[in-house]
DNA sequence: TATTAGCACTCTCTCTTAATGAGTGCTAAC
DNA sequence: GTTAGCACTCATTAAGAGAGAGTGCTAATA
């Protein structure tokens, strides 16, 4: 159990490594408001936070720097909120003033903005399309055996890939096909789509209109490719971490950036299922490239089904506090925001 | 003018350098194959070239690096175009070779493919979508006072908006204006849409059907908004340049990074006017932070009007021979596959 | 008993110095 | 015209010295 001096120190001590990027001495501390021992008390207490993990030594007469259990507690026990200026929060609140229709629009803006306020880089997740509901399709014939296919969701999202049409296929036929679709797909999810449309083949079998099979087919091939259908993610200050001391090594540099631009393949690194501010620290991330680096995440989400989610990448040294507080904002505000737009008024 | 004997030891001295970006000295000229002289010769020869301004040294007793004018002579005058091995004409190949239906997606893995045999950067410039021909235009209303528009081209690229319908209207009136719109504007290049829009607004007017003309405007304001009509830039080996030894420093790297997330909005990067390969070498990129790095662009095109855009980026110290060949090959190669993709046969 | 002052010690950082070696420029010989 | 020889320059590396920041330990103090 640690005493209040020591939590104190601890505290200060993160503080401090936090703003300056430099090893904290004991003398430092001393200086500082609200401190009232002498450097040797100090002395001794923190080395017995370092006997604890909390902190540890770069050298044998150096200052001291929070280790990543250090971290963990500072942030479990000390985060007190971080009162965000009002000049801030304006700038927050100008994203979704004008009035903006759609939510790609949105989206890239508010990552844009959260970068510029804390100096990391954000990434946002896109909501999951794969949960948008069918609305409409349409398709539109390009050449004799192309045509391309159109899919809107109730979220305006639209969706469009190619496919061939076989030989011997006629406008007509085609229009047949779109009114089924239509017909028999509306409202579906995405991510059911193609099970669906199977079922919907099976029945065009046992009717009389079975010569249109080869068609859905060749449209079935083109829809389930995923290319398109992977989560869109956003980036805002992709270069901010690079004015960061830590990575002034261009390996460390090159692997980070390699990192967030597969951060999307990586699964687990949003967790859509588990709602709040989640941080992650140093080697929390499972990752060589990230020890030096924290994630934090928050998600945002409309009505009961959709999420997505919005992280800042910084280094372990980031300003939790301030990022914290920033997350919890602007994903309240996005979520608002987005369930207006999508569904004409807040949730 | 040179004399031969200083040709081959500037071809000798720019190629050596391209290879090992040290500095080369007289005696390792002396050395090569090909070269008969002593470096006493040699270093005659050589101090006259840095005369003239072809090479350059790092201090007084350094070995000679190629001037920018060195560089500049090199890629006129001795670049023999590079016999490139079979394998990698397969690999090149091989990205057309499955039957792919969308632009995007060739032009996506073209870069991919570009940047991995290049070990450079690689941006491609999509086909400037303004030039697409409308093909059919399509609403889809999604909530009672807004609805998604739809725009196909007959690439088969499809733009959409989301656009805010005024109150009293019908899906009726909608559906009179989808059909006005592709009535009077199918054909129109999508750079020319919003001025004939309004012509087709103005003959509204003086037409009974007047009461549209709120809901024409509402559309024309979002068609208006420049944001997805800014060329497509597709990226390849964005963190190839890191490698580069040129770019161990983190300033360097991040300003040349920043240099490539505005390129498109720097005007004349691409010289869409001017057909072939084209090379600029250091400082003639007219922007700081290139003084380091040449940019060699090719242009694709399909017919006459549409032409799309190729840069390799790389250190002024890039392999300028390896580089022409490849984007010579690629940029018919694109050509050629993406005719035949629009227009169903090779032009 | 908890806190603090004092002091020796450790390690980094910076500056200096010296040695090494790659490369040049010049001059004289071939 | 070409080359060998040689003095000279400058970057790079290693070693050493001094300064400074910070620690750990011990003994004195409240």
């Amino acid at each position: 159990m640690l005493t209040n001096r020591q939590l104190l120190i601890l505290q200060v001590t993160v503080d401090d490594f936090i703003e300056t990027a430099q090893p904290v001495g004991s003398r430092q501390i001393s200086k500082k408001e609200g401190v009232t021992y002498s450097p040797a008390t100090i002395r001794n207490d923190m080395a017995d936070l370092e006997d604890m993990g909390f902190l540890e030594k770069t050298h044998t007469s150096s200052g001291r720097v929070p280790s990543e259990k250090g971290y963990r507690y500072y942030v479990d026990n000390m985060l007190t909120p971080q009162r965000i200026p009002n000049v801030e929060l304006q700038q927050i609140r100008s994203v979704f003033e004008e009035r903006m229709l759609e939510t790609e629009q949105v989206i890239r803006k508010s990552a844009k903005i959260l970068s510029e306020l804390t100096n990391y880089t954000s990434i946002l997740l896109g909501l999951d399309v794969r949960k948008h509901r069918i609305k409409r399709f349409s398709i539109v014939p390009l050449t004799d055996d192309s045509a391309v296919a159109i899919i809107v969701t109730d979220s305006g999202h639209v969706e469009n890939r190619v496919f061939s049409i076989p030989e011997n296929f006629t406008s007509s036929d085609i229009e047949k096909m779109v009114n089924m679709l239509n017909d028999k797909l509306v409202g579906v999810h995405l991510h059911e789509l193609s099970s669906k449309l199977e079922l919907v083949t099976k029945t065009i079998l046992q009717q009389r209109i079975g010569h249109l099979e080869n068609l859905f087919g060749s449209f079935n091939k083109a829809i389930s490719i995923e290319h398109g259908h992977e989560d869109k993610v956003y980036y805002g200050g992709k270069m901010h971490l690079l004015n960061q001391p830590e990575f002034n090594d261009v390996a460390k540099a090159r692997s980070i950036m390699y990192w967030m631009d597969h951060v999307n393949q990586i699964p687990g690194i949003f967790p859509l299922d588990k709602m709040g501010i989640q941080i992650r620290i140093g080697s929390e991330n499972n990752h060589l490239a990230m020890e030096n680096c924290s994630v934090i995440t928050a998600t945002y989400s409309i009505g009961e089904e959709q999420t997505g989610s919005i992280a800042i990448i910084g280094p372990t040294r980031m300003d939790y506090k301030r990022v914290v507080s920033l997350l919890d904002i602007m994903s309240g505000d996005l979520s608002k925001e987005l369930s207006k737009l999508l569904h004409g008024h807040y949730e």
